[in-house]
DNA sequence: CAGGTGACTCTTT
DNA sequence: GAAAGAGCCACCT
């Protein structure tokens, strides 16, 4: 029954979600990696679309190395996502950026360095 | 089975 | 530095 139906790699990448400590958040790609889809950015977005029971608003996108920022392209949901963090105390520069050294909860370490999402081949 | 979609992210103009 | 292009991948129709 359309997204009822919850698959075994939905099922990874909701679980993911509901570990993200309050007041933290982690980006779709790092998610996804943890979920075991290390480029699978955009399927979490999918899986999240119509996530029911998780703290959904704790993933936001990556921007540049160290700041992510909300990328939900229904306004009005990015409004929530917006409201639902500052509730949690993750605080928002003047560009609507969150500093992951900050409020992320990613596993590995900030400032990592890592091969970028185009695979180098 | 094939083509379409997207709450992503990175590279190239 | 903004905009467009291009990979990516599970799910939907």
């Amino acid at each position: 029954m359309r997204s009822s139906r919850v698959t075994k790699v939905f099922e990874r990448i909701l679980e993911v979600v509901r570990s993200i400590p309050r007041g933290r958040v982690m980006t779709y790609g790092q998610v996804a990696a943890v979920a075991g889809l290390p480029r699978g950015a955009r399927v979490v977005g999918y899986a999240l679309r119509g996530a029911k029971g998780v703290p959904w608003q704790r993933v936001v996108g990556l921007r540049r190395r160290g700041w992510a920022h909300i990328t939900i392209k229904d306004p009005i949901g990015a409004a929530r996502q917006r409201i639902l963090l500052e509730k949690e105390r993750v605080t928002f520069t003047r560009e609507e950026a969150i500093d992951l050294e900050r409020y992320g909860a990613a596993p590995t370490a900030p400032g990592t360095p890592r091969s970028r999402g185009r695979r180098p081949r």
